[in-house]
DNA sequence: GATTTTACCGAAAACGTTTTCGATTATATA
DNA sequence: TATATAATCGAAAACGTTTTCGGTAAAATC
């Protein structure tokens, strides 16, 4: 199927290439009478404009890259969710990438939309990325970048994030509340800046509630996944009969948590309360129900993509654009996991 | 950051811009000297190619769109997940759209794709989609196009699925050897073919073991939510006191119904057992977990996607493509809602 | 009627690459 | 030495668009 090209168009009208596209343009320099012409003829042929070229003449694809670290994943693919749906109205597509918690895989995926010459790139940083040198190459490329949740304060761009310190608190003041006299935490790697926060807010509640840090109810996930949850679990059972609460860094841990407790046929919360961290859909429907902290997801690629945009803007126009930083409010939500 | 082009290199080494490009290209009739100084300069330089203008060039973007009902689910992040690492493997990028179940979104993301000139189109059919013409336009414009689990048996393009009506057979008869009497089906839509599909299963099921089928025992969701599998639930406990056995058309679906009957106090799958579909991660971990049908979304898009990727390479080729229908296999999982 | 203004149009360059085809030089063959 | 062959290169066209800039003709002004 031969596609039309202005061309033909000027061609059959006896016009000049230059003014078909001013015309289709609503240019103020081209007549009404070859203006109507040529629209009812693109009309008639069906023209659509070649992108390939359109790209090449104005330097933009109307594309932005999005990294994440894993789709399967309610949080961000409610994420990705948000930015699609909003990148569609605003007449940008969206070009996918997941870095696997992988490094190395995120620094190809940089290169890869570097060179695919995307108008802007959107991320959260995978667990294990610790060498920051591919960012920084994508801010010297002048090209927008916006990070979201999983951020470096090290990079200087503009970022959505929650407040997980004082969402990590939170978390741990409502098992206080909830009657507990010792929490664990089942926190989630060591490098990302967010299970370093939640961690922090986890002890600072301790602190203020005047129960005493014990690094070893401190659990640390690698892969962040239910099994974990329900190992982590078995051995707080085992090792640890004192713990009565569980602030899980995620739903997910908390899902397996609760597997194991029901398991064994410890009552929860009554015997031990369990909060996790995200709201995942799933935590609402397993039983007991999980209470857990609102992270918004679709809000935060809304945001995020928002931000983008505003950056591509000022960008294409040259200006200058001011970096910012946007926090977005959590809430705790009680469910049947924790008292009150 | 001023980018560099083939120009550049021509110039700094004073040869011209064809054989900097066939140099980088490993042409045969460049002499190894000059290949060497070019692939030097080149490396030394960080030479991208212009994606724009190779594009243009040559006539290809390197890119495939795909279309989805909704990535918030896992059955379809799983596919996601599938087409999106491999496309990378192998040097292509993935333009995500999600139809939001509307055919009217669907047709307008279809002409996003054609006018963004995608290599080639994957795709399952959002549930309310009758009116085909905007598939037969794909392939009018001559742009392979697979469709996978969604899909419709009037359009001539290679296809992905399972065979559900054989599935629901087997959830309905794993139902029957369970021990249940008589069996009600929370369906799907009418229109999507394999909520049809799964439906007959059922109703063969019955049939071959000489169960009647009582159409008041079906209800058919909209939405396909755990709300309705709730309510469904409800209806079914408070209006039809002898079924004891319910086959969901989606593990969603079944989680609503569990959930109700966990309410209710009604013994899973002693009183009342319950098989769900597609073996979302969710299912194995709610209590009692659910039994279902594996949906192998990953397979099905891995497969989907290497049947389009021949495709555009056939047809990059000018070469005639004879289109497939590839049908994974599912098995029933059993687990604590049913029997056995 | 002469001049200025306005309205409208098109030539041409540019974006950066790929590829064909002819030209030139060096080497091999007769 | 003359000719055929091989090796190496570059000019130029092409992909389809956008935009600048200058030109012509018509309308408005004096």
């Amino acid at each position: 199927m031969k596609e039309v090209t202005l061309k033909e168009i000027a061609l059959e009208l006896g016009i000049s290439i230059a003014t078909v596209s001013k015309a289709l343009k609503n240019y103020s320099d081209v007549s009404p009478k070859t203006k109507a012409a040529v629209l009812k003829l693109a009309e008639k042929l069906n023209y659509k404009p070649n992108s390939f070229a359109v790209n090449l003449r104005t330097k933009e694809s109307k594309t932005i890259g999005l990294i994440i670290p894993e789709i399967v994943h309610h949080f961000f693919s409610n994420i990705v969710n948000a930015i699609i749906e909003k990148a569609e109205k605003k007449g940008y597509l969206v070009i996918i990438l997941q870095s696997n918690e992988s490094e190395e895989l995120e620094k190809k995926q940089i290169d890869l939309l570097i060179s695919k010459r995307v108008d802007g790139i959107l991320m959260s940083l995978s667990n294990n990325t610790k060498n920051l040198d591919h960012l920084r190459k994508v801010i010297e490329h002048d090209i927008p970048l916006v990070l979201f949740d999983k951020i470096s304060k090290l990079l200087d761009c503009s970022k959505v994030v929650i407040d997980d310190r004082s969402a990590g608190y939170d978390a741990t003041e409502h098992l206080i509340k909830s009657g507990c006299k010792k929490i664990a935490h089942i926190r989630g790697p060591l490098n990302p800046q967010n299970s370093i926060d939640r961690f922090l807010g986890y002890k600072k509640a301790l602190e203020d509630y005047n129960m005493k840090f014990d690094n070893s109810v401190v659990f640390t996930c690698e892969k962040v996944s239910f099994e974990e949850g329900y190992n982590f679990a078995k051995k707080i059972y085992t090792e640890h009969k004192d713990v009565d609460g569980i602030f899980a860094i995620t739903d997910l841990v908390g899902i397996g948590v609760v597997a194991y407790f029901n398991e064994v046929g410890i009552k929860i919360p009554e015997q031990i309360a369990i909060i996790g961290f995200s709201n995942w859909f799933m935590a609402s429907v397993i039983s007991p129900s999980l209470s857990t902290i609102d992270q918004p997801g679709f809000e935060m690629g809304k945001s995020a993509l928002k931000l983008l945009l505003k950056e591509i803007k000022a960008h294409k126009k040259g200006k200058e654009f001011k970096f910012k930083t946007i926090v977005l409010p959590t809430h705790v939500i009680k469910r049947n996991s924790t008292f009150n």
